[in-house]
DNA sequence: ATATAGAATCTTTTT
DNA sequence: GATTCTATAT
């Protein structure tokens, strides 16, 4: 057989990857040097020229969407539908784990899992009902807590508290909070994994199985690999002849604040001695960018070495701009993204990239304004919504009316009379007979001592999920959904409690709902693990929030987060907003080790650019409501000079603008003062405005001081 | 039980 | 400044 095709248009290392015949494999891959590439190619190698059964292969990502791009470039390649080969998420893989192996896990075979948005409610609710003070224990904190001791694989009963009262009481809460869930057949997102990971480590039959299956695993992004993640790794390749495939850029780290371990990529390298490749050879950027990128990250002193070259040209210059203000830089990125249009180029090849999302409006706005077709990615998808999310708690109660979760969330929505302290009472039964809240209800009900009100409420509400449920059986999928909307009157909830346009908004995506209801379809894996069409629609649901939303492209500049950039690549790039304190951001500054995560984000949105990067910042800016002064972002200052051109020279703006800027009293940026006891110095910042104003000034002699204007007598010098 | 005003918050995100 | 949750009044 011809396999030349596998092999032929890689480089060396690629090669050398792609076809190791012995050992594990850890491959350094640098942004843009072809790692989708190596890891698919791979699989087809081992398939056509090694004869591997595709059953023998694993291949796990973090995202639906490497997984499927994956999955859709095998199937490309080897030109046969990849039945038989595992390629999913961690937690896909592991939920497809736990359904196959329900009892050993011991877990209710109809378990459904908790997506981020129940868990905090479930969190939250249990911390209430503890009696204990949500201001002392913040549900969102706690539920942080619980999925990083998750993470780390910890039980409440080996968490080491030292005594200390407050952690003490975190423990109680995730042990309380697991309780519920376990009661509820419920299943969080990092219980998946965690499950999984001890499902394996005490069934040695299960676990021989698996390490028997699968004799290859492979690893995408293993930098962003948490400690469960290392461990179930560690499990799968306990076998004999498993070979470990892993595939990470150390410098493209920036998850440590959710728990990913960069040292992971190091533990591998100890753990499982494995043949090193790195991939330098860059495919996307000119020799510019790149340059630049390098050495910003350069700057790092905790990188495992790797140094980026392409073949590819010079290119322009990485342009730097310094704004005014945050209008101005919008207006200046709108302008140069419609030089770029006008040059007959496309809006999608266009990327704005900022650290956090609030910034995105200013640039909307002003795409709007140039009548610039835009996508802003984040926010909520589809299955995030929460009238989509009302909408399935009734189906998931239907489905199950053990579901406390949905319970709660669907008893009164829309209003219906059943008011906190009914839901009191009922809670309050559940608990002291160890029942769910809807057998709770129905022992109530049953026992008529409740008020006439809250018994016709409940009454009306057991009906009407009895009667979905009566129905169920009769009923397919995209009927039931039909069934629940028009029934429990979501849409006119949401008419009668919002703005029209909201309200259609909602409508619409409850059609939509329907829709995906109606043409969803079961997978082959899910029907095998005896999954009934409902459940499979719901762990879909919970699983793949994403973009279900229809595929609507389009020619649209591209709108994002530095983090949601990581992975692609624009030909015309923008990273706006390169100021001190918000890039890297003032919380990362503050804390140790968490500044030089900041600067691989500046490298991974640096590396994006394929042809043209544009770094941009504003001299001042309104933020939260106040107008603050700040400077350039540091990453600026570590371009070397011969490979940035600065539009315009900040000095020169200062200058220019000093007169203008100190008619209201406070002194210019970058101005000279003279104060009365710590002599002459230079304006460095200056936030707030009048009496109230602080200035950051370095004086001469003094050093830096920070002065309220009200107070400090200063004389332009 | 619900409507409204006031307060608190304001990195990054996938599953 | 905008949003989102919470406390209070009706």
């Amino acid at each position: 057989m011809d396999v030349s095709h596998l092999i032929d248009d890689l480089n060396d290392a690629q090669r050398q990857a792609v076809t190791l015949d012995d050992g594990h494999c850890l491959v350094l891959a640098g942004a843009g040097s072809g790692k989708t590439r190596v890891l698919v190619h791979r699989i087809a190698w081992l398939i056509q020229v090694e004869h591997v059964s595709p059953m023998a292969v694993l291949a796990v990502t973090f995202t639906n969407k490497a997984a499927n791009e994956m999955r859709g470039r095998v199937e490309e390649l080897l030109q046969i539908p990849s039945s038989g080969l595992w390629i999913g998420t961690f937690h896909g893989i592991c939920h497809r784990i736990l359904r196959l192996h329900s009892a050993e896990a011991n877990l209710n075979p109809t378990f459904q899992i908790l997506d981020s948005d129940d868990q905090y409610r479930l969190v939250r609710r249990t911390i209430r009902e503890m009696q204990l003070d949500e201001g002392e224990f913040p549900p969102r904190v706690v539920q942080g807590f619980i999925n990083a001791r998750k993470d780390d694989g910890v039980r409440p009963d080996h968490i080491e508290h030292n005594g200390n009262p407050l952690t003490m009481q975190m423990v109680e809460i995730y042990r309380t909070y697991q309780g519920a869930c376990e009661r509820s057949g419920l299943v969080d997102f990092a219980e998946l994994m965690l499950r999984t990971v001890e499902l394996l480590r005490d069934n040695p039959n299960r676990l021989r199985h698996y390490q028997d299956r699968f004799a290859h695993v492979m690893i995408d992004e293993f930098q962003d690999t948490n400690t469960l993640q290392y461990a179930l790794v560690k499990l799968l390749a306990g076998g004999a002849k498993t070979r470990v495939f892993v595939v990470g850029d150390d410098d493209q780290s920036i998850y440590g604040w959710r728990g990913a371990r960069v040292e992971n990529v190091q533990h591998f390298v100890e753990d499982f001695k494995p043949e090193i490749v790195r991939l330098e050879q860059n495919y996307r950027s000119t020799r510019t960018i790149l340059e630049a990128a390098n050495r910003v990250i350069d700057h790092n002193d905790d990188r495992m070495g790797k140094n980026l070259w392409t073949q590819g040209e010079q290119g322009e210059p990485v342009r730097i701009f310094s704004a005014y203000n945050e209008d101005e830089e919008a207006e200046f990125v709108v302008g140069r993204i419609q030089d770029w249009l006008e040059s007959g180029r496309n809006p999608s090849g266009v990327g704005v990239l900022y650290r956090s999302n609030a910034q995105s409006r200013l640039f909307e706005q002003a795409l709007l304004r140039a009548d610039i077709p835009y996508r802003v990615y984040g926010g909520l998808r589809f299955f995030e919504r929460a009238e989509v999310r009302d909408a399935l708690g009734y189906l998931r109660l239907v489905h199950n009316p053990m579901d406390d979760a949905a319970f709660e969330r669907v008893v009164n929505v829309p209003a219906r009379g059943i008011g906190e302290r009914t839901v009191a009472g009922l809670r309050e039964t559940a608990r002291a007979e160890d029942l769910s809240l809807w057998d709770a209800t129905r022992r109530q009900l049953a026992a008529g001592n409740l008020t006439g009100r809250a018994r016709n409420a409940l009454g009306a509400f057991v009906e009407l999920i009895e009667s979905l449920r009566a129905e169920a059986g009769e009923t397919d999928l995209g009927g039931m959904m039909q069934k629940i909307i028009r029934r429990t009157d979501l849409i006119q909830h949401y008419l009668a409690r919002e703005p029209a346009d909201r309200a259609e908004a909602r409508q619409e995506n409850l059609d939509e709902l329907v829709r995906a209801a109606e043409s969803f379809d079961q997978s082959m894996e899910d029907e095998q693990a005896g999954l009934s069409m409902t459940a499979s629609f719901l762990t879909q649901a919970a699983l793949e929030a994403g973009e279900h939303q229809g595929e609507k492209w389009q020619d649209c500049v591209q709108l994002m987060t530095l983090h949601s950039a990581k992975g692609l690549e624009f030909p015309l790039v923008f990273l706006a907003g390169m100021e001190e304190g918000l890039f890297p951001h003032q919380k990362s500054v503050e804390e140790p080790g968490r500044l030089s995560e900041e600067r691989r984000l500046a490298y991974v949105g640096m590396t994006r650019a394929m042809e043209l990067l544009y770094l941009s910042y504003a001299e001042s800016r309104r933020l939260h409501g106040q107008t603050m002064f700040g400077r350039p972002s540091r990453f600026v200052g570590e371009l070397p000079p011969e490979l940035i051109e600065d539009i315009r020279p900040q000095l020169n703006v200062s200058q220019a603008r000093a007169p203008r800027d100190s008619g209201g009293g406070l002194p210019a940026l970058g101005s000279r003062v003279r104060h009365a006891k710590f002599g002459a110095g230079t304006v460095l910042t200056v936030e707030g405005q009048g009496e109230n104003a602080r200035i950051q000034i370095n004086f001469d002699d003094a050093g830096q001081k920070w002065l309220v204007a009200g107070y400090a007598t200063l004389e332009p010098e």
